[in-house]
DNA sequence: ACCATTTGAGACATTAGTGTCTCAAATTAT
DNA sequence: ATAATTTGAGACACTAATGTCTCAAATGGT
């Protein structure tokens, strides 16, 4: 349809992507000259391949969200007991913390990143499904707070790694025992 | 020192302020003049009395920190087990959670507005220890991944009364099980 | 070494929001 | 009723960011 005139270079992208990931997670409201002078690229070519900054937040969705279902796909085996899932879960997600945790903030609308959530979420859905059958959680709790917990606890175990008191492993297995047996004293 | 010229009048004060809080828990970039529009008041009178947008903002964090500390520090008595403190907290806290979501995005530097999150936090600290200390919750747990919990459980539970599929009652007894005893299922 | 194409730098127009100001109208106190 | 003062509406200047464009320079493929 259009005869563009540019095609990215690979490196350039990659440059860009980079940098609109590191500087919009440390601040979601980050400019495009933000972007590009940490891009070590100019605005103006920011503005070739990303028309609209809409645009270059949209892929951005896009590109995490895959990753981020990827990780989780690689991590887990078919059959595995639900708490096993759960925790490979946590432990491919956990370390990736940094690339996402703006997603939340900056609300994409659009349309492919959310598909992506929603997978995200049915397979959420699913994991907790099994963990009730096996007992692991209570049938009574409402399996939309069993999926919030879990989002949370990325959240905590991620901010606790950046802040330096948890080591990503020990994140992961104290978000899995928060999850399923709380923070009591084991009897 | 400053002869200011005008003073406000508690009417307008009081629209402004529920207005803002109102209209920057839809939208934390909402604009000075979607707040005077929703507040009813002339955009000129809302710079009259908060000079910038983070005058106001600041103004808005005090007053919802002081609410905050204020239904927390009535809700509970001295003496009570830790337990009953944590429920009264959630208790007290819960339904307020639309008044407060938007303070954790629009992070406010004021000085004020700080200290009176120091002060939550440091009851938050104490509450944790005598958790600890009656067998709540286990004492190789950090006390901040505790806190961050409890932080956690704060919002998601006013998520899940926003949303509709808990009331503010039964998510405050859902925040304390999770917390203290996870989602297992009852042995 | 050459050629085609991408890139960087900067100029530019446009837009949206902020904060100031003025004056007529509304409100409040007396 | 009257005087004092706050308010609303709109005009205004200012700023910051977006998005477009052009052209010289760098880059990469052959």
């Amino acid at each position: 349809m259009s005869a563009r005139k540019h095609v990215i270079r690979p490196a350039t992208l990659e440059a860009i992507v980079e940098a609109a990931i590191r500087v919009l997670n440390a601040n979601a409201g980050a400019t495009m000259s933000e972007i590009a002078a940490q891009a070590g690229v100019g605005r103006a070519t920011l503005h070739r391949h990303f028309r609209t900054r809409d645009d270059l937040i949209g892929a951005i969705g896009v590109r995490c969200i895959e990753e981020m279902n990827a990780a989780v796909r690689a991590a887990i085996t078919q059959g595995q007991p639900a708490v096993d899932r759960l925790r490979a879960m946590f432990r491919a997600v956990i370390p990736l913390g940094d690339r996402y945790s703006f997603l939340g903030a900056d609300y994409t609308d659009d349309p492919t990143t959310r598909q992506g959530y929603e997978t995200q979420l049915h397979w959420a859905e699913t994991l907790v499904e099994d963990l009730k059958e096996q007992g692991d959680v209570a049938r009574d709790i409402p399996s939309r707070w069993v999926v919030a917990q879990i989002d949370q606890l990325v959240w905590t175990a991620w901010n606790a790694t950046a802040e330096g008191y948890l080591t990503a492993d020990d994140a992961t297995e104290l978000a899995v025992r928060t999850l399923i047996g709380g923070l009591r004293k084991a009897r």
